[in-house]
DNA sequence: CTTGACACCTAACTAAACTATGCGTAGTGT
DNA sequence: ACACTACGCATAGTTTAGTTAGGTGTCAAG
């Protein structure tokens, strides 16, 4: 996957992985590449920062725990999570299918 | 259409757009409007220098006219940048199935 | 006893779109 | 005449957000 083609698409797949149940950072980013066959492969840095990010806007919710030896920082997503992962669903919907209108060519009437 | 949902996709939309037919700036700012049946309102300050930077990377070529009055730059797709396109869309057809992967839900086998 | 998976973190850099503004012509309205 | 809007180009400066690159520490395997 090519650089920068995430961006301003990162929280929605955050929130869209959280909301199957919680989970902490290093699982994101393994369910992230699980799900995606690989295609999002994504640094630490980039997920980290990002997770604490969607906590302070009140969308995720986190809470310590050590499993064998490792602390873990497990989070759920909340209500407020909850929507925004909906409103996001809904945008990038839209978004897609507009590339895909720009994409699909000219706009002309056509052949009917 | 919220804010920077197209980082990184951009590029895409401007050559796809010029693939078309030789556009000149605002002609591209309009057409991709029309195309994105409003999704894509992009400010001057968007796609001028995003067409600057497309003809440096050599994927453009530009030639200016008077038409009424009015000076144009009109922009056309070289052959490096029609195949740089088909790469791009290639690109985007991964990234949009991978988030769709990621926003189907859960993984498993599940009901066969 | 080093290497690699697990698990967390952050400062500094960078890329790229946006904001704001500028220039100038042509047409329309008042 | 004057103003306003559409047309048409341009760019400096800001902002946003992901990446790079490093750091800490545990545990299991070779």
């Amino acid at each position: 996957m090519r650089g920068q083609a995430l961006k301003g698409h990162l929280d929605l797949l955050l929130l869209a992985v959280v909301a199957d149940g919680p989970k902490h950072g290093y699982a994101v980013i393994e369910e992230l590449r699980l799900r995606s066959e690989d295609a999002f492969d994504l640094p630490e840095g980039t997920v980290y920062p990002a997770l604490h990010r969607l906590e302070k806007a009140g969308y995720l919710s986190s809470s310590w725990s050590e499993v064998q030896g490792r602390r873990r920082r497990t989070y759920r997503l909340t209500k407020r999570g909850s929507s925004a992962l909906g409103e996001q669903r809904q945008s990038w919907n839209e978004f897609s299918q507009a590339v895909g209108r720009v994409l699909k060519g000219v706009p002309w009437p056509s052949t009917p």
